[in-house]
DNA sequence: CATAGCCGCCTTTTT
DNA sequence: GGCGGCTATG
């Protein structure tokens, strides 16, 4: 079958895909077909007499993992290979193995903010103020402990000083708190599969066995207890095959450890290593100016960036006005590659530091009619109309799930307020049940009257009448508790405010009749587990003939014709919030590099002189990256000719007292100017209140007349 | 008990 | 510029 494609594999490609037995490491420099090798070496695999489902992948989200299994599945494979990301092969050996795990196999997976309604009850149950103790440091400190596979236990006994001694307590309050409510965070699923994996020996051989061959991508981005998970899952065999390039390491902030692949020949002395370093993607000028940036990284292993291509156009570097100019006039060349290139819209991306830089562009796109998608992963999952839904189902499932149970006991709202549930709690808290359980015995509440002791018992009548239900298909079940549950009415009530809620719900609906149909083994409980870890609705879809606009994290593993770098700027790529940290900043240089690496012809960078930051908007200078890119940065090309346009070569000059228009500060007085020919420097004190010192170049001052 | 409106914290990135 | 949580009011 792929016999055929051999010819297609560059002799280090080869070495990559046809060594088969004992540890390897392929180091795969961007656009050097990685994917193509993991896939070819599954294939070869299968081909050599290896069964499918003795071979376990490891992708790093679940959109590659369905990409490489239609890959494989496309190379006349026959499917039945694992390949998933480490979460859900973690859901996965837990709920298999959850006697000895010590779980329910009908857990519940909290996302980030299921996470802080515990870490904030954690905090007050330990009679700590939140103010001293803010709720998401504390979970990213808990978060920093379980990926080292620091256990409460482990941790109290290292515990030495006042921080730690508070932080303990808090640790062990919110694993209590998850446990009570037979629920689990991202970093348990690792944490407790790793703990399985390395205290129960016959386990981790039963699998190390089953999975004769493992491979991990993205090894770069694999955090410790990935890490002693891989260890474990391949000490029968030691079959790993890891591929990756600590230069595309952008991570580290949620606990991956670089030193993972850069020790990988410590780890498995016998590995064998294989550089994958032509580039089949980029243009010969992009991949020089990516890897001069790269260089400025100190902790680094030296790799060479070959190009296979010739050069492209140059590399474009401009600097706008504010973000709305940069996002027009992104739209604007966008506009222009379609017409005069005939560049089709699904080949252009456009990439940014953080999320909420999608607003201008946005704007700019609606604005100019321009079809666009935004790849951000959460986001679907997010509307409350779905959390509500899924809550219901999770309540069927999980009883104890609190977080669930709390959200839909008065939504939509059915008489059951604040107080009541207040006194339901301090029963539940006198006793030793779960909050459901004293709802089942609210007869017994003494402090409750009449009525809402009634609406409590008709709420429970309807869960209990639900969960009877809840072993069939999960589309079916799903709509029919959106009748029932009156939430459908409640958004029919709504008008025009809950259209787009109902569509989303009727999205979830499909989703779930698409669970049903191709899920090996429906069941609901599975389905609640996929979909906590697959929050991918929105995830990009290449064929849509949109433009793709995403975070430089969200970039990774993708490639355009065009791509759009916007906002390289001090203070956002860097952030801000990595200066103090030589490693952070070297991943912010990374993060550019992953970006730039994936234009395959053109590419854009830009940066503003002005730009709103929560609602302020701040003097901006070009990111340092720019600067070490050492290509020259353009000035904006003129988008208007309405206000007084400025040569660069005879810019105005200003004395004290004069009246002047800024575009976006209005009128104010100039109170200082410093003539440094290009680098002149105005003073002007605006009738806001607010003084600032402008450079006379970028601040298109407009003198008023008269004065 | 429900709702509207206000305050404060926030978001850098995501499985 | 937004959301969650809190408070005042009906």
């Amino acid at each position: 079958m792929h016999r055929s494609l051999y010819d297609q594999l560059t002799p280090s490609q080869r070495k990559a895909v046809f060594h088969i037995d004992g540890p390897m490491l392929v180091l795969a420099g961007p656009g050097s077909g990685k994917t193509r090798v993991i896939t070819h070496r599954i294939a070869s695999l299968i081909d050599s007499g290896i069964r499918p489902q003795n071979i376990c992948a490891i992708t790093f989200t679940n959109k590659a993992a369905d990409e490489m299994r239609q890959r494989v599945t496309a190379l006349g494979c026959t499917a039945g290979s694992h390949i998933s990301t480490f979460h859900s092969l973690c859901v996965r050996i837990l709920r298999q193995y959850a006697a000895k795990a010590q779980v329910k196999n009908s857990f519940s997976i909290y996302d980030t903010a299921d996470q802080r309604k515990c870490i904030k009850q954690a905090v007050k149950d330990c009679e700590l103020e939140t103010s001293n103790f803010p709720p998401a440091r504390m979970l990213n400190a808990i978060s920093a402990l379980k990926n080292n596979l620091i256990d409460v236990e482990t941790f109290n006994v290292q515990a030495d000083d006042f921080f730690s001694k508070r932080l303990v307590r808090i640790y062990q309050r919110y694993q209590g708190i998850l446990t009570e409510h037979n629920a689990m965070d991202f970093d348990d699923l690792l944490m407790k599969a790793a703990f399985l994996l390395e205290r129960h020996p016959k386990v981790c051989e039963e699998l190390s066995r089953r999975f004769r061959f493992l491979l991990v991508d993205e090894y770069q981005d694999t955090n410790h207890s990935q890490y002693r998970i891989t260890r474990a899952l391949v000490s029968a065999h030691n079959n790993i095959c890891v591929t990756g390039d600590p230069d595309q390491s952008i991570y580290r902030w949620r606990g991956a450890d670089i030193r993972n692949i850069l020790a990988f020949e410590k780890d498995w002395p016998d590995a064998k290593v294989v550089r994958l370093e032509e580039n089949f993607r980029s243009a010969a000028n992009i991949l020089e100016a990516a890897d001069k940036l790269i260089s400025f990284n100190q902790n680094r292993r030296q790799k060479r960036l070959i190009p296979t291509r010739g050069l492209g156009p140059d590399i474009m570097v401009n600097v706008f006005e504010d973000e709305a100019a940069e996002a027009e006039s992104v739209v604007e060349q966008i506009k222009r590659l379609r017409e005069a290139e005939d560049v089709q819209l699904n080949e252009i991306a456009v990439f940014y530091r953080i999320n909420a830089q999608s607003r201008a562009l946005e704007e700019a796109f609606i604005k100019a009619n321009m079809p666009y998608q935004i790849v951000r992963g959460v986001e679907f999952y997010n509307r409350k109309e779905i959390r509500d839904l899924i809550a219901y189902l999770k309540i069927l499932v999980n009883p104890d799930d609190e977080i669930a149970l709390l959200r839909i006991i008065n939504t939509p709202a059915r008489g059951i307020g604040k107080t009541t549930i207040e006194r339901i709690a301090g029963y539940g808290a006198s006793h030793p049940i779960s909050f459901f359980d004293a709802l089942k015995r609210i007869e017994n509440i003494e402090s409750l009257s009449k009525n809402p002791k009634a609406k409590v018992e008709q709420f429970v009548r309807m869960i209990e009448k639900f969960r009877k239900r809840s072993t069939g298909r999960v589309a079916s079940l799903t709509e029919s508790i959106f009748a029932e549950s009156g939430l459908e009415k409640s958004l029919k009530d709504a008008g025009f405010e809950g259209e787009s809620a109902l569509e989303n719900v009727s999205e979830l609906i499909n989703s779930a009749a698409q669970y049903d149909k191709s899920a090996e083994s429906p069941s609901l409980v599975d389905y609640l587990q996929q979909i906590s870890l697959f929050s991918d609705v929105d995830v990009y879809d290449p064929s849509s003939g949109r433009v793709a606009l995403m975070t430089l994290h969200s970039a990774k593993g993708l490639e355009f014709e065009n791509v759009f770098i916007v906002g390289t700027e001090d203070g956002l790529l860097p952030h801000e919030r990595s200066y103090d940290d030589e490693d952070e900043m070297e991943e912010e240089r990374r993060l550019l590099f992953v970006g730039m690496t994936r234009a395959k012809n053109a590419l854009c960078i830009s940066c503003t002189r002005y730009r709103t930051i929560r609602g302020q908007q701040l003097r901006t200078m070009p990111s340092q990256f720019i600067y070490e890119l050492a290509i020259e940065p353009q000035p904006a090309e003129e988008q208007s000719t309405d206000d007084s346009k400025i040569a660069d070569n005879e810019l105005p000059h200003y004395r004290a007292g004069q009246v002047v228009i800024h575009k976006s500060f209005g009128p104010g007085v100039v109170k200082n100017f410093v003539d440094m020919g290009q680098n002149s420097v105005v003073t002007v004190r605006f009738n806001k209140g607010q003084e600032k010192s402008l450079m006379v170049k970028f601040a298109r001052l407009t003198k008023m007349p008269g004065h």
